[in-house]
DNA sequence: GCTGAAATCGCCTAACG
DNA sequence: CGTTAGGCGATTTCAGC
């Protein structure tokens, strides 16, 4: 997958549709300077490519009722390759972990979680996440409050690095 | 702001939205089964209350040549309002910071970064993270792969809930 | 291969009930 | 909230570079 190569055209369409997912095809033409048709088959061939892995709405997590979130550090006892995947496949089906990523250093994971309240989560870190199997150790830390979230990758920094190179 | 209770189809609307944000109109009135023009009208003030925040494209950001991604904690000497401010305005002036969460217990903060390689993150590291201002100590960890990377809230949750309560 | 122009189809989005 | 209806965008077709 993706052995196709980007060139500025296409760098451009990833990043206005990361700042505006909702933009129309025309208008994302004529700010890439592209007419429509060669601008959708482009969208349509980073999708199929795999550049781009969907499209979402960014919620406010907070209105919504979720006032909660917590970050999770998790040490496991085994970390042979099966037991790693299998906690992985754990994380993946509780909902309310977003993210799960598998770090170095002295933690073995972290977990993104966000939850309607603190009893909620502290039910599921209690007869969840600590009781899951292989799970050695657990240390959570409350979001106080969020002072940057921005999705994606640093498109400029990319292009920084392109002009440096040429 | 979002003084508006949320009926079952607005949650609907949300929830969809947060898993396809390119979906037609017609096709989301459908799926919450209402008729297009109430549903966009919905939508819209969804938009203005503050619920949804944007939409934006999932770009993949290893296929894109980001092949590093770090969880930063990060501790300062002053905890001072102004301090915090301060440090979290620094966060958002860096491209290569994505998020930034105020957290309790012994690290103030947490920040998710993502960068091309090794070096240029070690060189954000060294000559702004650390240097920077108010800064007491920095720990790293890489991200070696990540298992689960779920935008977004769980709405499933909420609607467990919602139902246990009615 | 690529792009762009024209044409068709379907959606968006008022205005009204 | 639904229906109607006019305008605009999406998408295919086809010609040209």
């Amino acid at each position: 997958m993706a052995a196709t190569r980007l060139d500025e055209i296409d760098r451009k369409i990833l990043a206005e549709l990361q700042a505006d997912g909702r933009m129309t095809n025309v208008e994302l033409a004529r700010r890439v300077g592209i007419s429509a048709p060669p601008c959708l088959r482009r969208v349509r061939t980073l999708e199929e490519q795999g550049y781009i892995r969907g499209y979402h709405a960014d919620v406010d997590a907070r209105e919504l009722g979720f006032e909660v979130q917590v970050f999770a550090m998790v040490g496991l006892q085994s970390q042979a390759e099966a037991d790693l995947s299998a906690f992985e496949a754990r994380c993946r089906s509780w909902p309310l972990v977003r993210e799960c990523h598998m770090l170095n250093g002295e933690v073995d994971f972290i977990l993104k979680c966000v939850a309607p309240d603190l009893s909620t989560f502290q039910r599921f870190l209690t007869e969840e996440l600590t009781a899951a199997d292989n799970v050695a150790s657990v240390k959570t830390s409350l979001v106080i409050r969020g002072a940057k979230d921005e999705p994606g990758v640093p498109f400029d920094i990319l292009e920084e690095r392109l002009n440096r190179s040429a």
